[in-house]
DNA sequence: AATGCGTGGCT
DNA sequence: TAGCCAAGCAT
């Protein structure tokens, strides 16, 4: 800390303090938030691995009611698991989850370990979701970069007209700096919450934000030129990931045992199938059996897998 | 490193 | 209203 200005940290302490200031006044009341469980933690991150606050937080609960703990999870058949991700999207997440589970159980004695490289050794835990495992589970002091908190910083950080975008370790770097310690449970949920709900990405609402005095980008963000995203792989100009959600629903909400037929799976995830979808269909089916979110059975039946 | 991976509300 | 996009991760 000593080669920095003596401006500098007051700057930061004139930051954080209005940030935190705002946050009690402001900030969200979400379920999580109360919790230190590292399993009941866990379920809320990777919930909100690329899902708003809105949908996660009707979801958690009945997950949590379902599957109380680490080990009721292990337990669980797959196809349970995968049915009450119903809603979530991001299937796969629901896999890694149990992966996770099973993995802490054999290798960690059930306990989710508390330090970052462990942590993100583990499937379906990335940078992001170690470093919020470790610091709102286990108290420690260490910086957390989501979506939210890069763009704060971003903006914060420079006139959002002058580009390009920083690096992802400079931002890392920068939310390290900034990091108010004792402080960075609620100083992480706040630039989170200032991002969702202030410094929004389309139309930031820079009036009612607590940093206009700081912020060199306040007023200024432009709207996005963004260059045209190359169309995703998939069928009828409908993409792939679509047709594997419905598929994952199909199978959701047969009650009957003994799976499906790849030709009704077919026609219930796409209308006007013909013939001519056979090949695309069942690669299709090929990547979902890959993934492990279905099982293609003897006797050519398709289900969820146990 | 670029791409694949859900879902449903919002504009 | 058709397209955009949201607490990332894995390959």
């Amino acid at each position: 800390m000593r080669h920095r200005s003596n401006t500098a940290l007051k700057r930061k302490s004139l930051l954080t303090a209005k940030v935190l200031r705002w946050y009690r006044k402001n900030g969200r009341q979400l379920p999580w938030r109360n919790e230190d469980d590292p399993y009941r933690v866990l379920v809320s991150e990777v919930m909100l691995q690329q899902t708003q606050v809105s949908r996660v937080l009707t979801k958690y609960p009945r997950f949590l009611k379902r599957f109380p703990s680490l080990r009721r999870l292990t337990n669980a058949k797959t196809s349970d698991v995968i049915k009450a991700w119903e809603g979530m999207g991001y299937n796969n997440r629901a896999l890694r989850l149990q992966r996770l589970a099973v993995t802490v159980l054999d290798e960690h004695r059930g306990r989710i370990p508390g330090n970052i490289q462990e942590l993100e050794a583990l499937p379906g835990i990335g940078r992001y979701t170690a470093h919020a495992l470790a610091c709102f589970s286990f108290g420690q002091q260490v910086p957390v970069v989501d979506t939210n908190i890069k763009r704060v910083l971003t903006r914060l950080r420079s006139p959002q007209s002058r580009r390009p975008a920083p690096k992802e370790e400079d931002i890392w770097d920068l939310a390290e700096s900034l990091l108010p310690r004792q402080h960075s449970h609620d100083w992480n949920q706040a630039l989170m919450d200032l991002g969702a709900t202030i410094c929004t990405a389309a139309q930031p609402k820079c009036d009612r934000c607590p940093l206009v005095d700081l912020c060199p980008s306040a007023y200024r963000v432009s709207r996005r030129t963004r260059a045209a995203k190359k169309p995703e792989p998939g069928r009828d100009g409908i993409p792939n990931r679509i047709y594997r959600g419905r598929t994952i629903q199909a199978l959701r909400e047969l009650k009957t045992p003994g799976g499906m037929t790849r030709t009704a799976l077919a026609r219930k995830i796409k209308p006007n199938f013909t013939s001519v979808d056979r090949r695309w269909s069942e690669s299709l089916l090929r990547r979902l059996q890959k993934d492990g979110l279905i099982r293609i059975r003897a006797g050519n039946r398709i289900s969820l897998p146990e």
